[in-house]
DNA sequence: CACAGTATGTAGCCTAGGCTACATTTTCAA
DNA sequence: TTGAAAATGTAGCCTAGGCTACATACTGTG
């Protein structure tokens, strides 16, 4: 250490001016663009963040549709399993399933998928095929493609997928 | 309430067997392929949730690492408002970064990188540039991949990345 | 037909990451 | 030089998503 990078004249170790931002003065509220320079990158982080708040609705729908297709049933004990949490974990996520309509289901008997629920199922197993022949496509790795796209796949834009569509189309 | 869920009959409705698992009867561990088929998938789901964990330390070192590059300084306020959180939950997260070892601060004094957080703040930066890239050489349009890119970007594995690194070198 | 064993559900705890309200410190302009 | 405004920090609350430990319900045998 010992860099000392003042401001002014703040003694040792870190520190800087902190020199309060320009503070317009109050007689001039004319000139400028105005905005602060970053209204997008803000909103773009928080659209990031929406993003990652339903990912784990998606990937309950997807794997709860995938297995009543499978097997018949959808079971919390296999839907823990399968996601590899325990199952009052699942358990709590299938409740909020239930309060947010997408899916159903009675002490002892099993989850199943509302209409939204199975719209919402179609549109991520879909997505996810996609994401993953495009990560093939430009080529990644099938077991790096299968693994990334298990995280990606919540952050794909309908522009952004449709864009891959074309890009798979065109490349065959 | 009485909906009389019981096991066999089930009438209408929702609901169904529930019978359990196979149970490899006791006497015979042999046979079989062992492994319950999908070890692979709860992995991946894991592996999933990890990286998204890291998601927030990542945004953040790269925006203090760009806030210092560009006004020589990282205020919280600032960084709350690029972030489009209140400052408090920058605060918090901060005290977090300290905490892991990817930055100091001291009390009104600003945030600064330690060598492992400009590292990582390195790495995040050139990722981030790579997945937008990659983004526009397949047809996504730029605000879509700009806006994507924040959320994918810390789901690309090491594999992805140099995959991805490569289509653009292919097609300049 | 009982009962052991599995699946399911509940209670209670934890951390990360949000927020608002309020307190304190620093800076800048009068 | 001083005091108002801005930045920073603290306290306390909330939800999502994890977990373990324990309680209850089912079901397929013996
Ligand atoms: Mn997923
Ligand atoms: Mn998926
Ligand atoms: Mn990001
Ligand atoms: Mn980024």
């Amino acid at each position: 250490m010992s860099e000392s990078p003042r401001g002014r004249s703040i003694g040792r170790s870190i520190g800087r001016s902190l020199g309060r931002t320009p503070k317009h003065t109050p007689e001039s509220p004319a000139g400028r663009a105005e905005l602060p320079a970053e209204p997008t990158q803000a909103s773009r982080f928080g659209k990031a963040r929406t993003a990652q708040s339903g990912a784990l609705m998606e990937d309950y729908v997807e794997l709860i549709s995938d297995l009543i297709g499978t097997g018949g049933e959808a079971r919390p004990t296999d839907i823990a399993r399968r996601l590899g949490v325990s199952h009052p974990t699942a358990i709590k996520t299938i409740a909020r399933l239930k309060r947010e309509g997408l899916a159903v289901a009675k002490p002892y008997r099993g989850v199943f998928l509302t209409e939204a629920g199975e719209f919402l199922a179609e549109r991520v197993r879909t997505r996810h095929r996609i994401v993953v022949d495009l990560l093939l496509a430009v080529g990644v790795p099938a077991e790096a493609a299968e693994q990334d796209a298990e995280g990606l796949e919540h952050h794909v834009s309908d522009a952004t997928l449709a864009a891959f569509g074309r890009f798979l189309r065109r490349a065959q």
